[in-house]
RNA sequence: GAGCCUGUAGCUCAGCUGGAUAGAGCAACGGCCUUCUAAGCCGUUUGCCGGGGGUUCAAAUCCCUUCAGGCUCGCCA
């Protein structure tokens, strides 16, 4: 039920249209004013009256028919101040959620429409490090609220497989690579003679004219250096699907820097007929002085293509292809300047959809000790830290439910849910540098927090039984602690909108957290399984709907729910 | 030097499309398991919302300015 637009349609205010009315009533600040409040301030001048005369005017008049759905009206200091029947509401809302079921907060708003969304992007034969968290549980979480939304989704993974560190890779093979020690540890071992590689090509330069060579064979489609070239990038992703799957993350589409190698040429071409390119320097640059931004470039002095080359070439074939109404790019700040650049040109090119696509920026990830780098062999690997994510819940399991069934599955659930709830908690621009201490901390407001509640709520749930015949006893999930609940029950189809509208996921994340500590809270001053058989009708509905919205923001998020832990 | 981002409790952060006394978690201390999962709940303590101006009935929130930190700024991606 829409509270706000009913309330709206109580007041009537010279000059002040029901939507605009609408938009000025806000939730209340504190329990004590009621549910819904209007602010009468900015009323004041128009209709020449005091604020507080305002508010106590419209309390009476409101007051004198009362609709159903409404306790009371008042006036506080110049607010105007809704109570909604809580029984009532209460009713409707726990009707609603439980009705709507798995589908509660899905709307049709997406229907017809296409996203397509640009994230993870993993380079090949390069670790799939903590760094590229996230962009991966990030990107798939607002795959997850477009999907939720209604919206056709187009999950891209942006592969890094072109360039010519793969020539190096190749030098590096050759020298010291060896078939099936690759094949036993996989990326690992190709890391390891990636970062050798770099050592020595410091002492010995030829090294770096031997990789440029073998980066052309492989553009040359050179038999040999493809194959190595595929081998590289299967032993990489068949590596990097184990860590997807257990972040439950999924893509639509792999296709990656190579796939627009021979897509180029069309962009330049139009961009040469349309007078966009200028020759600086000798190279190809797209001058954007006019628009306050460093020019963009095209072609290398060498007529080599580039970042933008290949992005812009990107953008036309996804809009070519998919059609998107949308375009997210899950990409780290760093590259600001880069997509407005990219987005800018295709402006100028004469094509409206550059208005559809939109960098979706996030912080960075460091670690304690500085920076992370590959070629250093400073990073950490996803996959350790889901390791030992899942170790330590483990341990707490072994410690705290000895007897408990499926221990393994469920420390993997609980520990993997810690890294992403983790990655999903803060508003994505935040920077983050990373420690175990923290990613492993699972007190508090915490992926484990959630899970936990959904595991109570599930027990209680569990415990009811069959649901009972007997009529809700309404007032016993009106009290404080319950409404509080029901309240957060009916935000939930707000909040994935808002997720979406802002590109923030955390939002998702955030609102579980209120509705597992009102929840808890409830939890602690009533008892669900009372022995009276209304009252315990009622509280088991809401913990019912609580279990149910926490398991579709769990779906969100990419968090599995556990029945017990 | 220019552009963008960040600055809120000891720490990590919500709140920022302006609204009523600025909120969580961690850490610290104290309490709560013979009743539904103690990975939980309750309580105590903590704030020049970086500083200064301005707009407004009302500013953590909007504007200007300033300071601090981060990122980026032509042939890497």
């Amino acid at each position: 039920m829409d509270y706000k637009k009913q309330l709206a349609k109580l007041i009537a205010l010279d000059g002040f249209s029901q939507g605009e009315i609408e938009s000025y009533i806000t939730p209340a600040a504190e329990v004590a004013f009621g549910d819904f409040s209007l602010p009468c301030f900015r009323f004041s001048k128009a209709l020449k009256k005091a604020p507080n005369a305002i508010a106590s005017e419209l309390a009476a008049s409101i007051s004198a028919k009362l609709p159903d759905f409404l306790k009371a009206v008042g006036a506080v200091g110049g607010y105007l101040n809704f109570t909604l029947d809580r029984e009532r509401a209460a009713g409707v809302a726990l009707d609603e959620v439980l009705t709507k079921g798995a589908a509660y907060g899905e709307s049709g708003e997406g229907k017809g429409k296409t996203v397509c969304i640009d994230y993870s992007s993993i380079n090949i034969a390069k670790p799939f490090h903590i760094g590229h968290l996230g962009t991966t549980v990030i990107g798939a979480a607002l795959y997850r609220i477009h999907k939720k939304l209604g919206y056709n989704t187009v999950g891209i993974n942006h592969l890094g497989d072109f360039g010519t560190q793969f020539g190096k890779l190749i030098v590096a093979y050759k020298l010291w690579g060896d078939k099936r020690g690759i094949e036993a540890d996989g990326l690992r071992a190709l890391v390891d003679i990636y970062v050798r590689f770099h050592k020595e090509e410091e002492t010995s330069p030829a090294l770096t004219d031997e990789a440029r060579e073998w980066f052309l064979k492989i553009e040359k489609k050179d038999p040999e250096a493809l194959e190595l070239f595929h081998f590289f990038k299967d032993t990489t992703m068949k590596e990097v699907e184990k860590t997807y799957e257990r972040l439950g993350v999924t893509f639509d589409s792999y296709a990656g820097e190579s796939f627009y190698n021979d897509k180029m040429q069309p962009v330049i071409d139009e961009l040469k007929a349309k007078n966009l390119l200028t020759v600086s320097d000798g190279a190809s640059i797209v001058d954007l002085t006019e628009y306050g931004m460093p020019p963009c470039l095209i072609l290398r002095s060498d007529g080599a293509s580039l970042y933008a080359t290949r992005d812009l070439a990107t953008a036309f074939y996804r809009k070519n292809t998919y059609n998107f109404d949308k375009c997210l790019y899950v990409v780290a700040y760093q590259q600001n300047l880069h997509f407005k650049q990219v987005f800018k040109v295709v402006e100028l090119m004469g094509h409206d959809f550059y208005k559809d696509m939109i960098h979706v920026a996030y912080g960075m990830v460091s670690l304690e000790d500085g920076a992370m780098s590959t070629r250093k062999g400073n990073m950490v690997y996803l996959s350790d830290v889901l390791d030992k994510a899942k170790e330590k819940s483990l341990a707490i399991i072994r410690e705290k439910s000895p007897d408990i069934k499926d221990a393994e599955s469920i420390a993997e659930a609980v520990g993997v849910g810690a890294v992403i709830f983790s990655a999903l908690v803060n508003n994505r621009i935040k920077d983050n540098v990373f420690s175990y201490d923290k990613i492993l901390n699972f007190d508090g407001e915490t992926g484990p927090y959630l899970q936990y509640t959904y595991a109570r709520c599930n027990s209680i749930v569990e415990k009811a039984g069959i649901e009972s015949k007997t009529a809700p006893d309404l007032s016993s999930v009106a009290g404080e602690e319950a409404y509080a609940v029901v309240k957060l029950l009916t935000e939930y189809p707000e909040v994935l909108r808002s997720a979406k509208e802002a590109y923030e996921p955390s939002f998702v994340t955030r609102y579980l957290i209120d509705l597992a500590q009102a929840y808890n809270k409830f939890y602690f001053e009533n008892r669900v399984l009372d022995e009276n058989a209304s009252v315990r009708a009622a509280r088991v509905r809401l913990t019912k709907a609580v279990k149910l919205v926490l398991k579709s923001g769990f779906e969100i998020l990419g968090i599995q729910a556990v029945e017990h832990m």
